[in-house]
DNA sequence: CTGAAAGCGCTTACAG
DNA sequence: CTGAAAGCGCTTACAG
């Protein structure tokens, strides 16, 4: 018999070894689309702890429906061990419809309005905080966001993050968070850039695009009280509003700094050299994996009790940190005084 | 029955389904690689055929050699419905022994000498070609390639056409490909630049990194013969060596002209934006999938005679064109004039 | 230690 | 038209 076996030729049939196993070896992975740098580097992220794990990715994106999500998830039953999924479609029942109980899942950077045992996210909030702080230490003070599409839970994050810190620049953003605007609590510490319950002034929307943050370059290099800052809720629209402004005829840094969100590669090459926030999606990725580990050991070990030495993130959420990455775009003083 | 079916909580199992159905609507993809902007392109021209079509994609990357990439093509047999395979350590043999013969395969830019029933690969020797005619066109005489590793099929390729089309430059790339240097028909007409025997002094191998871009750049401002031109493998080292030829004090495009390959989404953002060849990803990944298509219909009609309207790509061997994308790099004179 | 049987969850032809 | 049986290619426990 196994000198049939190793008379070559054979290859076992891993659908059929699977059904028996009950393994895969394989993660779902759901992507609501494919375009933008962001994803690639999500795909990346995924990808590195997959091979560390010896495991293989079923992907699939651009699902622009529930009923797509649905299908799309269903098509995944039996044939991973675990899921990891991004859409702005999903929602606990779906999920529960469309696959297995017992199959880990891991939502990516899901609303907290979606119940789910296990979420990995990016701390948007926090992100926006920094970079508002960043501008006002460099001495600005009329400072404009562009945002993102306003039913966009990254882009309406973003947006929270700019107003909180805005409003109250010097609490630190882990307590803005947990504040309540009616809160009794006030900072009394004086606020420099203060900033209308009207946002209209202080807030473009834009949806994301090269082209978007172009339109609201144009619109700000018009104006007669001019920002001294844009911050964008992504680094397509920061190049586009940069653009605008050097087209008409504004220095940048000089007259304006300008910050993105993102960090994706073209940051670097930009003239000048772009300020953004830089999320760590490699620990995204590790934190997303760490809980299918946890949620698919527990499958099997499920009559013993809870060993006392979890996984390290076996946490039911994951936030990770961002990074502020500066570069020239943002160095307003320093950037006056080259100009001048 | 129906009722029980209906009565939710019910998905299908589809590693069972696929077991019997014999189709899992599932196409392998296996990478070398997960870095750079240009795997992410590809693997977004593969999603979008896949969607088109219905499928799903199994994703591994990252395999250092021969036996990780049977493991990786062993792994993928029963799961998926036809594989796109890109390795530099794949051969015949290693995809027969790995893969059920029935299963449809295409090879991604493999090198001619891996026999295969299906390749699909970027012209990168022509785009070369293409290349090096530009700068010429621009009245650049001295150019000096930066190759990518001696070991990559695709520097190699790229520096073949820029060898070709300096030694014969009037001479239409279709042709070179297909002349021998030995033939006896030689191109009558002047060469404009005369490239020696000898490389040494217009090739510096790099290794694809910006880092030696950055290097080359140094030694090449270091030269008492200067090049006018300088056309590297990739944009990574096309943007390093600009970096490093600007921070020597050279004027580019004014004093010196360059160029990349590849036309990942940074070269629209550098200053000067850089040309660079663009390869239509999206025509490989839809040629790709044609073949795959042929493939796999002709499995099940094997007994009846071949239609004799065959689907449009179902080639052996599909070459996807490059295209010139000309930006403000390379614009020599005009860079000469804007300068003086 | 070796070999035949049962079964993973499905689909498909085939009796009733 | 409905329902029980066979079988996809494997693995795993269980007889011999």
């Amino acid at each position: 018999v196994l000198r049939a076996v190793k008379a070559l030729k054979y290859v076992p049939h891993e659908s059929a070894r699977s059904l028996i196993t009950r393994r895969t070896h394989t993660i779902g992975v759901l992507l609501p689309d494919m375009y933008g740098e962001f994803f690639s580097e999500l795909i990346r992220g995924f990808d590195k702890e997959a091979r560390a794990r010896g495991l293989y990715l079923l992907v699939t994106s651009s699902h622009g429906n529930e009923a797509e999500v649905g299908r799309a998830l269903r098509a995944m039953n039996g044939r991973v061990d675990g899921a990891l999924v991004m859409s702005p479609f999903v929602h606990a029942s779906l999920i529960d419809e469309s696959l297995s109980t017992k199959l880990p899942v891991v939502l990516v950077n899901a609303p907290k309005s979606v119940k789910a045992r296990h979420v990995v996210a990016v701390d948007n909030f926090g992100g926006a905080c920094a970079m508002v702080r960043h501008l006002l230490s460099q001495g600005c003070r009329r400072i404009v966001h562009i945002s993102g599409p306003s039913d966009n839970h990254d882009a309406r994050e973003r947006l929270r993050g700019f107003v909180a810190a805005m409003r109250r620049p010097y609490v630190e953003a882990s307590q803005l968070g947990e504040v309540n605007d009616s809160s009794a609590a006030r900072d009394l510490r004086p606020r420099a850039p203060s900033i209308g319950s009207d946002l209209s002034e202080n807030v473009l929307v834009g949806d994301f695009s090269e082209e978007s943050g172009y339109r609201a370059g144009q619109e700000l290099a018009r104006r007669r009280a001019r920002p001294d800052a844009v911050f964008a809720a992504n680094d397509m629209m920061a190049v586009g509003c940069l653009l605008a402004l050097q087209e008409a005829g504004l220095r940048v840094p000089g007259e304006v700094a300008i910050a993105g969100f993102d960090d994706v590669p073209f940051t670097r090459y930009t003239s000048p050299p772009l300020t953004t926030i830089r999320a760590r999606l490699d620990e995204l990725a590790r934190g997303a994996f760490e809980m299918l580990d946890a949620g698919s050991a527990s499958t099997p070990a499920a009559n013993s009790r809870p060993a006392h030495s979890l996984p390290p993130a076996a946490a039911d959420r994951v936030i990770v940190p961002t990074e502020l990455v500066v570069r020239r775009s943002s160095q307003w003083r320093t950037g006056l005084d080259e100009g001048a």
